[in-house]
DNA sequence: CTTTCTTTCTGAACACGTTCAAAACAACGC
DNA sequence: GCGTTGTTTTGAACGTGTTCAGAAAGAAAG
C-alpha cells in the first residue's frame, strides 16, 4: 500500500510503481522482473520503489489487497445471481479465477512460497489474515443462506474447510497448463459437485462416526 | 551429486562440502546459509562448490537422492516388523519422518519451492520423479501384500493417492512447531485409520457411484 | 526572501547466488 | 627432467534484492 504517502504527487508516483510493476509481472513474470525494471519504467531511481514498499513481495501482497477490495462486488453479484449451495460455490470460485485470469503470471508467485505459512505472501500467513477472513466469511454466508441442514458439530469449521477446498482449485488453476486451463474448468465442476454431495450426506445419522472423525482430522490441522 | 568427479582427491572434496552445507542447513537453515559460508567451512574457494554442484538447490537435491537411498532398508526393515495396511501404512511415513528429524531444518526448503512443480526442488518435478517413482512403489507394494480386496477400478491410482496423502503428512510435519511435533503423531495416527477404513469402505457395492467420481477427480488432477 | 523541518527521491554500496577466465595441480608419454 | 593434456581450484566479476546517507523539493515559520 503506498500509504502514509499523503501528498498528490506522492500518491501519483505510488500508482505509477504499482502500475509499472504489475504490467511487467504480466508480461515477463515476478521472478525475471527486476526492481530495477519497475523502477526505469516507472521513472524513479531504484531506491524509489522501496519508499513506497518495503519489498519486491510487498507489492505483490498489495495487489492481492486491491483484488480482494475490487472482488467483493463481483462476488456478492454473482451470489444474487444464482441459487443453491453447490452452484453458488462454484460461482464464487469462477468469479476469482476470472478476476485473475489477465494476471495468472503474478499468481505464479504464489507457488513460490504459498506453502510456507510464516512466509508473507502466503495464504496461511498471519499477514493474509484479513484478506482470509474476508473470503472465509463468503463462505459462511453461502451455507447459512442455502437452507441446507448443517450438523451443529461440523458448521463451525465449515467456513475454513469451503476456503481451503477454494485455495485447492485456485493453486491448481495457477499451475494448469492445459489450453484454455480446461482442466480446471471440470475440476471445478465436479469438485463443487462432490462437496455439496458429502454435505448433504454429512447430516445423516448414518455418518455420525464418519463425521466426528473428520471433524477431529479438522482440528489437528486447523488448530493454531 | 558429486559425481564424474572421479579421483580420490575430489571425491574427498565433494563429500566435504556436502557435509559443510548440510551441517549449516541443520544449525542455520537453507536461507541462512551462504554458498560462501559453505566454501569456508569445506576450505574450498567459493567457485569450488560450483564445480561439484551446480546450485545451492542442487545440494538439497542431492540429500534428497541419498535420504532416498539410505531409507530403502529402514523402509524395508519396518515393513516386515508390522503386518496390516494400516499399521504399515503409519509404519512407512514414521520411518521417514524419523529419518528427517535431525534436518527438518532442511526440508523447509521444501516449503519455500515444494508446490511449484516446475521447480527442480518441487517433489511433483520432473527432476525427482525418479525418487517419487521408487516411493510409490512401496505403497504399491503394501497395497497388494495386504490382501485386502481393491477395486480394480481404483487400484491403479491407489499408489499415486497414497504417496500424495505421504507427501501431506511430511509437509504438515516440516511446518508443525508443536512439542516434539505432537500433533503430527496425532494426525498420522487418526489419518492412516481413516484411509484404511475409506479404503475398506471403498470395495461395497453402494459405493460404487462414490467411487467413480472420486476417480474421476483424481484423473483431472494427476493426468499430464 | 530566508530559514527550518518534513516528505520525497537519488544513486552508490552491500551481500547474495552464480559465472568464468585463468591459475594450479595431476597424470601421462617422452 | 620436459611438455601436453585433462582435472580441479581460484577469486574477481555480474546481476539480483535491499539499505542508506544524504540531495532535492515542498511546506511552514520567521
Amino acid at each position: 500500500m503506498p500509504s502514509a504517502k499523503n501528498t498528490p504527487k506522492a500518491e501519483e508516483t505510488g500508482r505509477r510503481i504499482l502500475d509499472s510493476a504489475l504490467d511487467l509481472f504480466r508480461e515477463q513474470g515476478f521472478d525475471a522482473t527486476t526492481m530495477r525494471d519497475i523502477a526505469r519504467k516507472a521513472e524513479v531511481a531504484t531506491g524509489a520503489a522501496y519508499y513506497y514498499y518495503p519489498a519486491k513481495d510487498a507489492i505483490v501482497a498489495d495487489f492481492y489487497q486491491r483484488s480482494c477490495e475490487e472482488m467483493q462486488p463481483r462476488i456478492e453479484a454473482a451470489l444474487n445471481r444464482v441459487k443453491g449451495l453447490e452452484a453458488r460455490l462454484r460461482a464464487l470460485i469462477a468469479v476469482k479465477l476470472a478476476y485473475f485470469e489477465p494476471n495468472r503470471g503474478v499468481l505464479r508467485s504464489l507457488l513460490r512460497n504459498g506453502a510456507d505459512p510464516r512466509h508473507p505472501l502466503s495464504p496461511f500467513s498471519p499477514d493474509t489474515a484479513a484478506i482470509r477472513a474476508i473470503d472465509m466469511a463468503w463462505f459462511g454466508r453461502i451455507l447459512t443462506d442455502c437452507g441446507m441442514r448443517i450438523p451443529r458439530d461440523l458448521e463451525p469449521h465449515l467456513p475454513g474447510v469451503l476456503w481451503f477446498f477454494q485455495m485447492g482449485v485456485i493453486f491448481f488453476w495457477v499451475i494448469d497448463d492445459s489450453p484454455k486451463q480446461a482442466r480446471t474448468a471440470r475440476l471445478l465442476d465436479l469438485a463443487t459437485k462432490s462437496v455439496a454431495f458429502l454435505l448433504r450426506a454429512a447430516s445423516l445419522p448414518l455418518m455420525r462416526p464418519l463425521r466426528k472423525t473428520a471433524i477431529q482430522l479438522i482440528e489437528i490441522v486447523a488448530h493454531p
